[in-house]
DNA sequence: AGCATCTCGCAGTGATCGTTGCGTTAGTAG
DNA sequence: CTACTAACGCAACGATCACTGCGAGATGCT
């Protein structure tokens, strides 16, 4: 597992080879995870990125690891929090957004796959999206208003769109997420 | 894929050659999963289970199945469906039922296996849920009582207590499940 | 008991995987 | 411009995997 490169020339510029190698191997993994065929292997992704598998070797080790970094950079800065004045507009943006977002077949394969690798890195799917709830919450108590404490924010939004989208064969739509906050938010 | 053996003989009977070698094997894979340092392949779950891999080839063809069949015998009459007369008794031993189930770190290493393998047959790890859920609420239903429906209902319980077991580090507890209850039905 | 049928064990095959050592190339510092 | 470091390509190696005929043993029906 190496997150942070050891290298920390070759990989500060964001033209440099390692760059290119890297975008091109998380491009692989993605299109690999969408195909749904294929076997999400090394040497698979290596040729798909048209790198050798050595490379991907010694970069990443696993497929978990490069599962996970792919996850990290998938999952962050994707949404903007929404900041509307309203927290009940602020969760329906969100909730909507991010239920366009899970039912995406692409990165809805990449979350399954991170899964199934078992680790506790399945926490990277959700963890920006966790923040940004957070966020969202405190900004409306900043406001001096009450608001739902984050355990039952996160209960009643983010769970029913992780659970939809993982579990059942429906995606989750923009609307139904929307309902979710009419049930989080009392009237 | 043989959800159901071609073999109407062999297989009927309980204490048969081929029920000890599937117990076997169902029992190997369980143990690999909570192992989570062994690699899932077949050879080694075949070793573990002191059957050649031949066998299991032959009968599941692949993880992905072997997975699938075990997931759908480990998740089927585990959990009565309680019958109290009240709706929210019923619904809060379902609920702390559950979470003790999930709490447990092998059934979560076999939810996360399954999910990982992709397909739609996530699915069977809350389908039987779904219908001791719905099978609930219809019987609160036929006593002539309002319920919520069966939607709001798996949003509120079952998508929090899948979510909190396969995406975060903190296991579901049953005095947090029956909370849940409390926030789906209002007093 | 005899027979048909299914399942399992056995050994072998081609393919792929994970890993390592070495030379080359790209990128950076002085 | 030169030198140094790090990342990559290349070619091997052993190990494991998925799969396939073939024979033996078990099971159930007559």
């Amino acid at each position: 597992m190496r997150p942070a490169p050891s290298s920390p020339r070759a990989e500060s510029r964001p033209g440099g080879r390692s760059a290119r190698v890297r975008a091109a191997v998380h491009q692989a993994v993605r299109e690999l995870l969408s195909d749904e065929a294929d076997e999400l292997t090394i040497p698979v992704i290596a040729a798909r990125a048209g790198v050798h598998a050595t490379t991907v070797y010694r970069r990443w080790g696993s497929v978990g690891d490069l599962l996970a970094d792919v996850a990290t950079s998938r999952f962050s800065g994707d949404i903007v929090v929404p900041d509307t004045g309203s927290l009940r507009e602020d969760l329906e943006r969100f909730a909507s957004d991010l239920a366009r977002d899970l039912s995406d077949p692409d990165t809805l394969s990449l979350v399954r796959a991170i899964v199934g690798t078992g680790g506790e890195n399945a926490g990277v799917c959700r963890a920006e999206r966790q923040r940004q709830l957070e966020a969202m919450l405190e900004r409306e108590q900043a406001r001096g208003n009450e608001t739902p404490p984050v355990e039952r924010a996160t209960d009643a939004l983010l769970a029913p769109l992780y659970y939809r989208a993982v579990f059942t064969d429906q995606a989750p739509t923009p609307e139904w997420a929307r309902t979710l906050v009419s049930h989080l938010l009392p009237d």
